[in-house]
DNA sequence: CTTTTTGCAAATGATTTGCATTAAC
DNA sequence: GTTAATGCAAATCATTTGCAAAAAG
């Protein structure tokens, strides 16, 4: 199901913003934060304003389309993809892919628990990227 | 070990703004912005300002006294104790303790061998909460 | 034609910075 | 006495809000 659809079906409107700043987000692959976005769709949507690219990362968030990868300092988005973890550095903000399968059901039957309703879990390894730790 | 002696072993000074945001952050035992530390200590502290207080609690984050719990929206602070994991709600930003016994070695692991020192690791539950899932 | 989405502008809120004063050592 | 930490003030940065104009359906 792509975006188009995904927002037809909720009544929502198909925009060329929209649709571009989805296909940046997956083009890119990485983790983005939304002024990257906005500098990364500027070219083919001149006049594209900051909050267009802040509403529109919030909602493809919603729709399940995009992920909030929040790190202490920064929130960077990136494309729903496989599901993998996060390494972020408390000092410069790097943030890199890790792909590790760890269990998360027991966690999330214990959120249900108490009463939450789970959208999902991230995993996130804090500490020093390579580059920090050397320099430290 | 505690935190006078922490100090001190590293040079640094030991200062009653130090040793009361600590406490009141333990004391307290739950989730704290740096607003509520600050209302927190004013009492006891005539005059604190906020400044003080985010850069003592970034330094108790630093000593590993402190957690910094990034979530969307906001940032908090809890005092170090057992390992446990965090449900977010997305909506209204609450946050709540869950006890589960979730394998990290892996990840970390991964972490590790992409030349990332690891400080810790945090599994964080996002959705919604009791309250929020049911007023929507 | 109606309603949503965008662009524009300004506001907000959390966090940081620079510098003089104060307190720890 | 020296140096680090605090208080004070102002600045910065990401993100949000309100409203009129533009675009989608």
């Amino acid at each position: 199901m792509d975006l188009s659809e995904l927002l037809r079906e909720r009544g929502m409107r198909v925009t060329s913003q929209r649709l571009l700043i989805e296909r940046a987000l997956r083009d890119h692959g990485g983790h983005l934060t939304a002024e990257q976005v906005h500098e990364l769709v500027a070219p083919a949507l001149p006049g594209v304003t900051q909050q267009t690219v802040y509403s529109t990362l919030a909602l493809l968030a919603e729709l399940g389309v995009a992920r909030r990868v929040v790190a202490p300092g920064t929130t960077r988005f990136e494309a729903t993809r496989d599901d993998h973890q996060h390494a972020v550095c408390e000092r410069c903000g790097a943030i890199e892919d890790l792909h590790t399968r760890v269990p998360l059901a027991a966690v999330t039957r214990a959120a249900r628990r108490s009463g939450f309703v789970p959208a999902g879990a991230a995993v996130t390894v804090l500490g020093l990227c390579a580059r920090c730790s050397a320099s430290s």
